[in-house]
DNA sequence: AGGGAGATTTTCT
DNA sequence: GAAAATCTCCCTA
């Protein structure tokens, strides 16, 4: 079986157990001949059926990717001045993806940081919209596949463990375990 | 080190 | 017209 068709069986499972699963997974950006990531280590799960979700009972012209067959990038722009990316999945049809909230970058380290202005380690991408600065994410990357040309997500080298807790940054919905991070 | 407010514009009601 | 799947700075202890 095939990186792609691992993923996309993990993906096809929901947005609730994709977040899971996707924790330990290393996506990367090609820029040029250099990668730049490192591991997936906070996600959050949004389904069709969730009140806290942008696809929550309706289609729009902003969150028709979700709605998408699974394996691409849903990107969004907030408060004014931040993007957030998602990995779409579900069956075509189906409005779920799951968020991409911290990351430990591992490679193209140099870029990184000076995209990030020079800050601590820890602060190169865990948060949401910090992914997105990082790694040079944008609006124009909405709707692109993984693993088909300038993104690519690569298997866990060793499983991981993980915790559940409530989403951030939402008023509904609330009572959901649905953010997943990994812990010891 | 921890909390609170400001930044700033798209999207939907 | 209001809220938004947020971040950073600046203030106080």
């Amino acid at each position: 079986m095939s990186e792609t068709e691992n993923l996309d069986d993990l993906l096809q499972h929901g947005a609730v157990k994709a977040g899971q699963g996707l924790l330990g997974w290393r996506l990367y950006v090609k820029d040029g001949n250099q990668l730049i990531g490192g591991m997936i280590t906070e996600t959050e799960a949004y389904t069709e059926d969730d009140e806290a979700s942008h696809s929550f009972k309706c289609k729009t012209e902003r969150n028709q990717v979700m709605f998408d067959s699974c394996g691409r990038l849903y990107v969004y722009f907030t408060y004014g001045m931040h993007f957030c990316v998602n990995i779409v999945t579900g069956a075509k049809g189906r409005g779920e993806a799951v968020l991409l909230r911290a990351i430990e970058p591992d490679k193209g380290l140099d870029t990184i940081r000076a995209r990030r202005n020079f800050r601590s380690d820890k602060e190169l991408a865990n948060g949401p919209a910090k992914i997105t600065q990082a790694l040079a994410i944008t609006d124009k990357d909405n709707g692109i596949k993984l693993n088909q040309d300038k993104f690519i997500l690569l298997p866990p080298e060793k499983a991981v463990k993980f915790c559940k807790l409530p989403r951030v940054g939402i008023k509904q919905a609330i009572e959901k375990l649905w953010r997943f991070k990994v812990c010891d």
